[in-house]
DNA sequence: AGTTGACATAGGCGACTGTCTATGTCGGAA
DNA sequence: TTCCGACATAGACAGTCGCCTATGTCAACT
């Protein structure tokens, strides 16, 4: 429940092999990452004009039922891949770069060691 | 059982989201790196000198089976992650460094549309 | 206040995951 | 050929996951 705990992501996966506690962390979040659905929510919302996209419209892109979105989307917000922000009736979810940043940089693997 | 289908990844999350297909793909090689053991193998044979390294190397590193090493092993495998060679009695293991860089890359979100 | 629409939560159900023990396979050495 | 050590496979079992339907919450409008 507690979003983006560990995620400083020292080495860039090789040089110093990561610890267990990094380790639980990091794949925390590519357990998020590793669903179809969920990977395709955070990219509609990556792409959407605005940086936002509001549930109707992620809804909108696929055939599963709204809750089964909403629960997609919480998942993405407890490991800090997603913010909400409740405007009027709809609610907006936003991307949070710094994470993915993260993951980004520790899968370069350095050439050789 | 294929290793490394679809995983061209062509535009980098954001601008043009993905489409189910790719979501798939990108998301088995996601989901792989989603468990901390399986990570820390990963990051084990990456960080290891000649870039290679044997199941009894890697095993010594954890406190679960060698069974369960060797299924996640295969798992790693089975997505293009690890390759595998026997010499003499030992396996040696070695990273795959192009689903890497191309997951680093579709995870790089640019800056605003 | 009552209704309606957007979204979240609760609970259940089948499928999959990670782990184990037991056993199989394959090379090298005796 | 027989044995042993390194590794893989098989099968079982508890826990988790992703999906659903049903229901709750909250804001806007009448």
């Amino acid at each position: 429940m507690e979003p983006m705990e560990l995620l400083e992501c020292g080495p860039p996966l090789a040089r110093e092999s990561l610890n267990a506690e990094q380790a639980a962390g990091v794949a925390r979040v590519f357990k998020a990452l590793g669903d179809p659905v969920r990977l395709r929510v955070l990219s509609i919302v990556a792409s959407h004009a605005g940086g936002e996209a509001c549930v109707c419209d992620i809804a909108a892109a696929f055939e599963v039922s709204q809750p089964t979105i909403s629960h997609h989307l919480k998942v993405l917000k407890e490991v800090g891949l997603l913010t909400s922000e409740r405007r009027a009736s709809w609610v907006y979810y936003r991307v949070v770069p710094e994470p993915l940043a993260d993951l980004s940089a520790l899968l370069n693997i350095p050439a050789e060691a």
